[in-house]
RNA sequence: GGUUCCUUGGCCGAGUGGCUAGGCAACGGUCUGCAAAACCGUGUACGGCGGUUCGAAUCCGCCAGGGACCUCCA
């Protein structure tokens, strides 16, 4: 098979993917940080990341991906100097412990990420349970002189840093555009430099979430669960690094310097990140407010929501465009994917239903070989999609019976549609099958249909069209073909 | 303001020097008692203005519009 080339933010370019060791990759994806419901931005990295990981395997990778949960919380509203942090006030407003703001979104995004069907990942730390690998890393910053303590808060040395390595690389900024660029925010006379950021922060008394530490009672800060969870569980040195595009700046950035400095090198080969969902052409985000839940969306319950769309339309719609573009949410766009949606998997059930011929008059090969041509490019599943849809095209036209396919190539066909759509793209059937479920449906159905067949065969008209309408207008949908009927739950 | 990216037919979206993805919608046809589905056919789109080139949506320059990051963010 071909070699995945991938999109490398540090060089910004693409790139053939060699993973450290041979036939092993170790993947590590910036998780939500659970104080809300998770929303349609939210399912981007998780799907991009997650046909990264099915793809990885199916191409015979032992793959050890690693997503973590951010449960500590971190400054929110340092203008306002309260130091009080997104966990915390979220477990004010709803009277709740902080646990249980933490565990209580966990569980939606689970059950969210599930209906998605995205994997779960091998590992899924939460930075709560590496509080002492945090304090470690803090102590090896410290130790050779990238950090210095302050008022019982440790920060990182920015511009010593620079003066070694270069802080600023991933991102492609230099130290002196951000040293103009950088707001100036209150409460912050502790640190050398206003760019300097917390590797722990000392807590302040109304500040719940805080844990003993040499230095202070307090809380590591945002960035350094990262550099410590990636290296506890990938190594000093690991494959892939993923995450949202907004986070290049300044959450990877730091995690470079933090790694660079406690190990002395950088610890990640390839970075990847997924561009924003966007709505009216801007980005989607819990911040702006403009964000649809996924629970919205699969329950249709928003008012920007013309109706209910399915997890599968969701995942559909966001492979059918390449994860480092932006997409545009709106309601026309995901019908559209919807509709084609169901397109592509009533062609894959009608593969069940083919005759065969003794020869074929149609390329099987090409499509196959396309597909992977396309994931293989820096995962372009929109590319791969239309070529499935070639073979759409393919599938119906044999059923029409304008093409022929022998018993071989079928068994190929539906081999390698199989692989794709489910294993691949991690698209799952959401229609129940007809009647499969119920047999007494399944008899009543079948003796109307064909009662209708007798009307019909009596031209009948008014009462075939009755019992057509009628089963239509409780969700059942029947289709005349040549030998009689069929009939699918809608 | 700094850095950076984008602008593709009615909509969503690939592509990125010549071979004019794909989906949805629309129109015409085939099939059908009608319908649905399916199939066949139809649309010559690349923000504007210059330049490079035999040839540009694709490269370069300028202009216009929009976004992202610079603060928490997927």
């Amino acid at each position: 098979m071909e070699q995945l080339v991938i999109y490398n933010t540090l060089p910004r370019k693409k790139e053939v993917f060699k993973p450290l060791v041979e036939g092993n990759v170790g993947l590590y994806v910036c998780g939500p940080t659970v104080y809300s419901d998770s929303h349609l931005g939210h399912a981007r990295p998780n799907i991009t990341f997650d046909l990264l990981f099915r793809f990885l395997l199916h191409k015979g990778f032992k793959v050890r991906y690693v997503r973590n949960i951010t449960d500590v919380g971190h400054l929110e509203d340092e203008v306002e100097g309260t130091g009080e942090d997104r966990i915390t006030k979220k477990a004010r407003l709803e009277k709740l412990e902080p646990m249980e703001v933490v565990q209580k979104y966990m569980n939606t995004f689970h059950r969210n990420m599930n209906a998605l069907n995205v994997l779960p990942p091998s590992i899924e730390p939460r930075a709560s349970g590496h509080i002492l690998e945090q304090m470690q890393m803090v102590e090896e910053i410290l130790k050779n002189g990238f950090a210095y303590e302050a008022g019982g808060s440790v920060y990182f040395d920015v511009e010593k840093y620079n003066k070694k390595y270069n802080y600023g690389k991933l991102s492609g900024r230099n130290l002196d555009d951000i040293r103009t660029n950088t707001r100036q925010l209150d409460g912050q006379d502790e640190k050398k430099n206003p760019f300097d950021f917390a590797l722990w922060k000392k807590a302040s008394p109304e500040h719940i979430m805080r844990w003993p530490s040499k230095w202070s009672d307090g809380f590591p800060g945002w960035h350094l669960e990262c550099s410590a969870m990636s290296t506890k569980y990938l190594g000093e040195t690991f494959d892939i690094h993923g995450g949202g595009m907004d986070l290049t700046f300044p959450h990877h950035e730091c995690e470079v310097a933090q790694s660079t400095a406690a190990l002395g090198h950088e610890t990640v080969r390839y970075w990847m990140h997924n561009n924003m969902i966007t709505i009216d052409g801007q980005k989607m985000a819990r911040s702006l407010g403009n964000f649809i839940t996924l629970d919205e969306l699969f329950s249709g319950n928003h008012e920007l929501l013309e109706k209910a769309y399915s997890p599968m339309t969701i995942r559909f719609f966001i492979l059918q465009a390449h994860y480092r573009s932006t997409l545009d949410f709106s309601n026309e766009a995901l019908q559209a994917s919807e509709k084609g949606l169901d397109r592509l998997m009533n062609a894959i059930e009608t593969l069940d239903n083919l005759q065969v011929s003794e020869e074929s008059t149609i390329d099987i090969f090409s499509i196959k070989e396309k597909c992977f041509a396309a994931l293989n490019d820096d995962l372009n599943s929109p590319v791969a999609i239309a070529h499935l849809y070639d073979g759409v095209k393919m599938i119906n036209s044999i059923k029409a019976g304008t093409e022929k396919i022998s018993a071989d190539d079928l068994e190929k066909l539906k081999s390698f549609y199989n692989t794709m759509v489910f294993d691949i793209l991690g698209l799952k059937k959401e229609k129940a099958d007809a009647g499969a479920n119920d047999s007494v449906l399944n008899g009543a159905i079948e003796l109307l249909l064909k009662l209708r067949t007798e009307a019909k065969v009596n031209k009948n008209w008014a009462m075939a069209d009755k019992i057509r309408d009628e089963l239509n207008s409780i969700g059942i949908e029947i289709k005349d073909t040549k030998e009689g009927f069929e009939w699918s739950l809608k």
